[in-house]
DNA sequence: CTTACCATGTAATGAGTTACATGATTTC
DNA sequence: GAAATCATGTAACTCATTACATGGTAAG
């Protein structure tokens, strides 16, 4: 259902093509879920079924753009299930599973996977840092379609949980950087016993 | 693949039963990773098809126990997985795409989703604790194992990147708990704006 | 006129969850 | 002798990924 709560959630700023839906939810917002088309457009079929949304089809030339419309039954069940208590299930980590298992490697390879993992999450912070600074400078565009359809009253809550989500991002981010400079100073240490360890034996 | 690898790293320490495994993989350890059982049992039949593991029965009285122990194969193709880079993919987060939903709700259950978070993460972050604690005062019964099945000079890597693994969940317990009490500073900021409103207004 | 991007999907597969099934052994 | 826990699975289903299919429109 999470997905469907993502879209729906998308809608609630303004009408949109599934086209677009993929754009905003992968690259420009960067939210805190994804998907592919391939998923998104049979999930949008199905919530038109359930009467969640609606479409509006239009013309340009030869071609058709569906652009969907959130309904009143998508606006209730998108609250139903924001105020569901989180079910807390397993973490899984490819990242971590494979730190557990470095003992197999060269310590070469160990530092590989930290740097790696460094620089992806360096980037990422780049990245979110940035819509931080979108929000906050208001050139966010979904944001501002966000806050023309709200009253005015409900701005500062608006600003203020859609920066927390990407907050937490943030700090998701920084710890992921600071595991990965820990994993690298580990390996250093690793790699200065074993040089000492031969003229020891 | 990585429960595959999950399990294989697993029986690297030492030949376990798939009851074995699920209780290592799922409580006692509290691994990067987790499975029921109705994934596991399937999984090790497969892969001892593959010849990466091989089972040994073992009978108590009635009933049938399959002791699997890692074979050349098996290694081989946790080696290699490990050394393959991450695939970094798509971030999902339910807590956090609720929260990016908090506008829809009121205050309160804002609040109580946060307080939900908090108390999920800091009995996560104590569980990881004590685990570091077992690792550092050599209780935990899996790195023992470890420890007797490795040559002497492989320890230190072996206990410095066990612990590494944990230090990444604590990092990451961390985050989640200051992500938490940063959302719920931020509710008690709106419920006092919201509260001088009807005066102002 | 060709490349990039717009626009919507289907089909097959894989990974993981939920629910169910079955029975033995140990512990109190 | 009842309850907990040991022990191994099967079946149905959901969610997500990968690969494919198809064609239109806009920009250079």
């Amino acid at each position: 259902m999470s997905l469907r709560s993502a879209l729906l959630s998308l809608l609630s700023a303004e009408p949109m093509s599934g086209y677009d839906l993929e754009r905003v939810l992968n690259e420009t917002s960067g939210y805190v879920w994804t998907a592919q088309s391939s998923q998104i457009y049979p999930t949008l079929r199905q919530m038109e079924r359930d009467e969640l949304i609606e479409a509006e089809e239009r013309r340009t030339g030869d071609r058709t753009r569906r652009i969907y419309r959130l309904l009143d039954g998508g606006i209730a069940e998108l609250r139903i299930w924001a105020a569901e208590p989180v079910a807390y299930g397993a973490e899984r980590d490819v990242a971590h599973l494979k730190a557990s298992l470095l003992t197999l490697l060269p310590l070469d390879q160990a530092e590989s996977l930290f740097r790696a993992h460094l620089a992806h999450y360096r980037q990422r912070l780049m990245t979110w840092e940035r819509r931080i600074e979108g929000i906050e400078s208001g050139t966010s565009p979904i944001l501002q379609a966000r806050l023309r359809a709200a009253a005015p009253e409900y701005h500062d809550a608006l600003i203020a949980f859609k920066l927390l989500s990407y907050e937490g991002s943030v700090i998701r981010a920084r710890g992921e950087i600071e595991w990965a400079e820990l994993g690298l100073a580990r390996v250093k240490q690793l790699r200065d016993i074993t040089e000492l360890a031969p003229s020891t034996k």
